[in-house]
DNA sequence: GTCTATACTAGGATAGAC
DNA sequence: GTCTATCCTAGTATAGAC
């Protein structure tokens, strides 16, 4: 097999495990053993344990994609439709935790494990969305549509219900049994509490 | 020292250690050392490192309290007051799990490396609260207070506003700074956002 | 590129003296 | 109740042959 080639191959299978166990409770001999090749191998393409782990940082958080959900947003935000905002908003951000449920593992690892990946994930994505997403919110008060209340408390409210529901949903298998929605159902309600919880026209004609 | 004395000192450096790094990334020497003994006392009072790690549950989840939100709640419930119900809830797990992070990284720990804790934490008070709470929403739903939204999902947003808060302050240092709220500020709002949200009638008059 | 063999440290656990 | 010394396995990492 190709340099390249391995290499990706040793990471995406680590990214599987590093997500199951954390960065401790993951041995290169696992890594070694699930990627079928010797652990020199290993110790080939990546130095030590932990630049394998940076290593993801690229992988995942970079190149992988982990798509900006600003860009998703604009369009509605363009269109002046809050509904939709918000709505698109949880319904990507539920079915990409839902695809990728390793992802949300590995962060919530690293970010106990207090490695370096929590850190970048949170200047450069939690820290950039929230200046979009409150300013965005900013607005829509100057044009006295929402009201006067902290604006990054109300994306953090928001992003509360989506991601806490996404992060039950994926630490307990029983969750589903404790609530069993779709994620358009909580995605609408989510957005419908939101929504009218901040906005100063109650609007029940449109709903 | 008498032998419970030293239990409960091993037993509760352990919950700290384990807590900071999680059950792979605790090693038994660390705790003999932070607790000032040998690796042979620890091992004459719990006889292997699971068993300690199972003892903590015990420690935390029923002695050493996690009062019961229920009861906290049932005072404001019977006087009707929606307000005080879902205000005094948020501060009393935002205060609670500003004094106790350990706690919640105990569990988070617990709840990705898939050990008992978790579980057991999961059945005893998350399913009951949803339960408890659930009924007194259904029961202000039938009272024609609060629009027919899923009882269990409004559950949900409002543990997502609070719970997602606390996590994000606790994981990330830097958060304060991202989000620079009072713990009553963030309640208030908080609830203010679910009540609007959930309620048929605005009350702009009240607040 | 890939392996086998191996070095060496860390980590869980025990024996037995005091 | 407490320690020192020790066992043994697991874990990271490397050397060197093919």
């Amino acid at each position: 097999m190709a340099a390249d080639e391995r290499r990706s191959q040793i990471l995406q299978i680590a990214v599987q495990l590093f997500s199951q166990h954390g960065f401790r409770g993951t041995t290169t001999r696992e890594i070694a053993a699930a990627a079928q090749v010797s652990e020199a191998m290993v110790f080939r393409h990546f130095a030590t344990k932990q630049e394998l782990y940076s290593a993801i940082i690229d992988f995942k958080a970079c190149e992988g994609g982990l798509a900006n959900p600003c860009e998703l947003l604009s369009e509605f935000i363009a269109a002046g439709d809050d509904y939709a905002v918000f709505y698109n908003l949880a319904i990507n951000a539920l079915s990409h935790h839902h695809e990728d449920k390793d992802f949300m593992r590995l962060l919530l690892f690293s970010a106990l494990e207090g490695h370096e990946l929590a850190e970048l994930f949170f200047d450069r994505y939690i820290v950039h969305f929230y200046e979009f997403l409150g300013a965005y919110i900013e607005q829509r008060q100057k044009e006295g549509i929402f009201r006067q209340l902290q604006p990054r408390l109300m994306v953090r409210s928001f992003l509360g219900m989506v991601i806490h529901h996404s992060l039950n949903n994926s630490l307990w298998d029983k969750d589903r049994r404790l609530l069993n929605v779709s994620n358009e159902e909580a995605a609408r309600q989510f957005t419908e509490i939101l929504l009218r919880g901040v906005k100063i026209k109650s609007e029940k004609e449109e709903v």
